[in-house]
DNA sequence: TGAATTTACTTTCCAAGTCAACTAATTTTC
DNA sequence: GAAAATTAGTTGACTTGGAAAGTAAATTCA
């Protein structure tokens, strides 16, 4: 049978993701980037030696399109490509210091609305909420953070 | 100072709306139909008067995709375009009766995978999600459903 | 060890999305 | 009531994304 299409969690999704993104997006662009690319610095930050496979599972994106962003990082100056020592098909990705600066400042405005929404909905209920989605994401062994 | 970037209501948001928005996509794959597709299909059965803009704004879209995605539905015969009457520069679609077959057939699936979700999460959980969900999405008026 | 397979990443070609400008119909304002 | 402003939708130039094929390094295995 029929159901209002917001009815249905994977619209009420896409609508949350879509509301955030935008908006996430648009302060980001202040800084002439994409969110995936905050990404990609942010996980650099974290795992230097990551591939890029792995970097790509990380910041949600698709090999290929994985491979186009870092072409555009690479000529913006913010990461450089560096073949792997042990595997060399391997590339990993080195942090520039324009691109640790502007991870830094890039992060404070990710932050900023990461707490807005968190005291829109409340601390306790932000536990709850990350509860579900993470049951909601692959259910892979995802060794994050 | 820095959290792991799973920590981000944003990142978890997004992480689970790809999740879900890929596993519907395959699906719908079959069917040679994109979701974006799908939800102009189920919106117009509801809501046949709808003009272009606030369709695109039920179907989480930007208009001018919107308008080049329903070029490829008319050609697919799926709807038509029809010349509002009272003022014309609106548009009006209608379901062929492909597209209303179609939507038929694609409901069945994306209410599986939305019966699925619900009980991966359980009932009175999916009931919280909405909730919050919802208070993450447009704070407009949004007179729908 | 060397041919066959697998793996890591990239390229290519094409589909889809975006921003800004455009056309045409309606409203407003004077 | 006609010029100016607004609104609805589309178009065009350009950017980004995706599936599948391509390249080259590593691994398997016979």
């Amino acid at each position: 049978m029929k159901r209002p299409i917001d009815g249905y969690i994977s619209y009420a999704l896409a609508a949350a993701h879509r509301e955030i993104h935008n908006s996430l997006a648009a302060r980001l662009k202040t800084f002439g980037l994409q969110i995936e690319a905050w990404r990609v610095l942010e996980i650099l930050d974290v795992f230097p030696a990551v591939t890029m496979s792995d970097l790509a599972t990380k910041v949600l994106m698709n090999p290929p399109t994985l491979t186009k962003l870092v072409d555009r990082m690479v000529s913006d100056g913010l990461v450089h490509r560096q073949i792997g020592r042990q595997d060399q098909r391997q590339v990993n990705l080195v942090l520039t210091d324009l691109g640790k600066k502007r991870m830094a400042q890039i992060r404070e405005e990710v932050q900023d609305q990461d707490d807005a929404i968190l005291d829109a909905i409340g601390e306790d209920n932000a536990e709850f909420l990350f509860d579900l989605l993470r049951r909601l994401s692959p259910p892979a062994d995802a060794k994050m953070s």
